[in-house]
DNA sequence: ACCTGAACACCGTTCAAGT
DNA sequence: ACCTGAACACCGTTCAAGT
């Protein structure tokens, strides 16, 4: 008869989304994420493979879920800071965490330009309403996204380039939803698309924001080589 | 009896190191880099798939001279101009680039980490060969590669961090060789290090180039945001 | 010298089945 | 509700063989 002592009763606990996340975690941290496969993880948790597929949809998903991971492992920000200050002691704390996970600049960079996830988009939410907060003018903190580039996330590939791989436009519920939800990404492109519809930043010239940042560096490099002189 | 004309006679050129390049550069410019497979390209080709390994030694290796083909579409650096306006046009150059071969900067990326490959070597080191020309510093053209990152390439990922995988030192010989095909990133590298024997930048403290980079970013914006105000 | 076919050890994922 | 096993359509690559 099979009692809960049956020795054939798995002795591990029941599986969950957050300790496939965490353990996925781990084995990019060990190994790369290149040595990532569903298989591995599945037999690093004592597992058949398709016992991941209730916890996750998939491997996209699976790595959209060790981003949220990641991403949470970032400070807050901190109130009644001034914006340098607040965005210059958030910048160093992503690029922590990103010491700790070598894997996610690859996987947070590949994803987003698919589809970024809700971590990343409140992240840079939250970053935007800092440089607002600052004073700084919708323009200039819109050159300012493009400038630091992937800097504001601890490291310097551009995100959200190709105006994403997301080509449907929003629905308006979902619109409204996305407005509520990310209050500053929204005012910011609608500011600079004059187009209450779109939500990703259609209006935004990139050519333009890429000689605007390279201008600016160029420019700091050569006002300290002429204090050095 | 078998002829020129044969009829079973292959009506296609025979396979080259070139042609297979060619090939998977084009194959990833339509259906991106991760489509492309060595059963795909050969299937491209019209050959089996291991007829590809004649002319290169596998995966790696044919992503390895993609990335040969498209450094090589960059604009050579023009004597004669002055720095600032030298950098900008070549970044602005590999920029385009970019744009013609979504897929590059992902792989550059990816096996810079791995390995630089001698196209990427040469075009860092006429870079550097500029801001020296230009009259910087060896310590300020440090900074600069840490600031402008894989801007210079036309992103802005940071190329060469984590000290390159590469782990084991060169041995003389190839030392030298480097220094006599790479004279400038050896100079660099030498000032920095205080240290011969090593080629990759041993000395470089990551934390504060970082933050020299970010610094000079945040400043050259508030000084937008001053004489805005 | 150049190309092929069969085979091996991997993938992610669907499907029907177990408990 | 949660997990499994077999199977499918893919990978990159080794090896022995063809011409």
């Amino acid at each position: 008869m099979a009692t809960p002592a049956d020795a054939t009763r798995p002795h591990r606990a029941p599986l969950n989304t957050q300790a496939v996340l965490r353990a996925a975690v781990a084995l990019a941290d060990e190994s790369g994420v290149d040595a990532l496969s569903m298989r591995k993880l599945a037999q690093a948790l004592g597992v058949a493979p398709m016992a991941l597929y209730k916890h996750v949809d998939g491997k996209d998903e699976l790595l959209d879920g060790m981003i949220e991971v990641v991403i949470g492992e970032i400070d807050p920000p901190e109130p009644g800071v001034e914006w340098k200050t607040a965005i210059r002691r958030r910048v160093l704390s992503a690029r922590q965490m990103l010491l700790r996970h070598p894997w996610a600049s690859q996987v947070i960079e590949a994803r987003t330009k698919v589809r970024p996830t809700p971590a990343v988009l409140a992240y840079m939410d939250t970053m935007i309403e800092i440089f607002r907060s600052g004073g700084l003018s919708v323009d200039l903190t819109h050159h300012a996204l493009h400038t630091m580039g992937s800097r504001l996330l601890g490291f310097s590939q551009e995100l959200f380039n190709e105006s994403g791989g997301d080509d449907q436009e929003p629905d308006p519920e979902t619109s409204r939803a996305m407005a509520e939800q990310y209050p500053n990404i929204t005012a910011l492109v609608t500011a600079i698309t004059h187009d209450e519809g779109s939500v990703v930043g259609a209006g935004c010239d990139d050519q333009f924001e890429f000689e605007f940042a390279l201008d600016l560096l160029l420019n700091g490099l050569e006002r300290l080589h002429d204090a050095a002189s």
